[in-house]
DNA sequence: CATGAATGTGAACACGTGTACACTTTAGGC
DNA sequence: GCCTAAAGTGTACACGTGTTCACATTCATG
């Protein structure tokens, strides 16, 4: 799994990579592949699983519906910023993959991020600022903020390491976050 | 070039599919595919450069910034969603290789995204409800719309065409782009 | 109509590919 | 310390790949 992360990383995408390739970063023979996955996409399928799976986790040990909801952006956006860079490779995969890849593959990722989007969505509705937003709009805002937040995510990736640039980034990010919490204030859901 | 897209469009992205089947998709001994490119890399360039040029000149011609921003947005994003629909297969492939192409691919794109955030920055300034806003926030809003527009034209890719549940699509992202337009109402840039 | 450029052809090359199969090595629980 | 299941090996096959080169065809324009 590693040995398919480094390749991936560095070249195009997973579907760019081979069997063979795969197996010769892991040093070990193409056959013993087989040992472990099926075929190339059960591989992939896995490698998704374990990035949200994992996401998950620390979102959800994270609590933020306890936090005020004054200083939860920033808080969230450096959480996951972390989260992102400690698991480049992973996260790089994620993100190749969620258009280029397999249909199973891409309609994974895309019941993993309707899940956060729900999940946010949840936390949202506890908030007194959002307590005139209907259910629905609800929705259509954490649809928002989590697109906001991937497209944060893939402009980490897209920058080297060790640049620290980062940091213009997740300024950025924020303040988008804060505008549209802002507009939350002046909303008016017709069918609240 | 339109072999290529289509074998794209049915196969899971470019890299994944060989020059010779794309010469075979287009009627065509593999050999002739050298006579109007040197190598498949300058093929996706190419179908890149065409794909933004007609793009550019759609939005240009709208001239958007002689509208009223009431209606722009309902405007704009029907106008938008036309032209995908219309160029689904061009558009499915930049949506694939945005992230998952060639190194080369991927600046080329991000190079166009960032002229359209550019141009739309410049479209807002000329509104009277942006007057209060800095240069830098103008290009953090406008980022924030490009990419609300731009995950909009991927779900619209993702649906099949005769589908027609892009209207929900479209409402949903009409309603988050007035909620960002909401939050700059109460917007004050510190460096305004 | 002729001529030259643009486009298409066919054979050949060296090499990478996924996978089957029988075999050997490694490691952990009784 | 044995023995069984898991992991790794080496060989072999049929096939797809990019690119080369000399040759044939098409077509526009003088």
């Amino acid at each position: 799994m590693h040995a398919a992360l480094e390749l991936v990383s560095s070249e195009a995408n997973f579907s760019a990579i081979s069997l063979r390739r795969i197996a010769r970063q892991a040093g070990v023979v193409p056959t013993a592949f087989y040992r472990h996955f099926e075929d190339l996409d059960a591989l992939g399928l896995t490698l998704i699983e374990d990035t949200f799976r994992s996401l998950r986790q620390i979102l959800g040990d994270a609590a933020l519906a306890s936090m005020p909801l004054k200083g939860l952006v920033r808080y969230s956006v450096e959480l996951f910023a972390h989260y992102v860079r400690d698991n480049r490779l992973l996260f790089q995969f994620v993100v190749k993959e969620r258009f280029a890849g397999t249909v199973a593959m891409r309609e994974a990722i895309h019941n993993e991020i309707v899940l956060l989007t729900n999940a946010l969505a949840a936390d949202l509705a506890r908030f007194d600022e959002f307590s005139h937003i209907s259910q629905d709009d609800l929705r259509v805002i954490s649809d928002l903020v989590v697109n906001t937040v991937i497209t944060l995510s893939e402009r980490i990736l897209d920058v080297d390491p060790d640049n620290a640039e980062d940091d213009a980034l997740m300024l950025r990010a924020e303040k988008q976050l804060r505008l549209i919490f802002m507009g939350v204030g002046r909303w008016e859901s017709r069918s609240a």
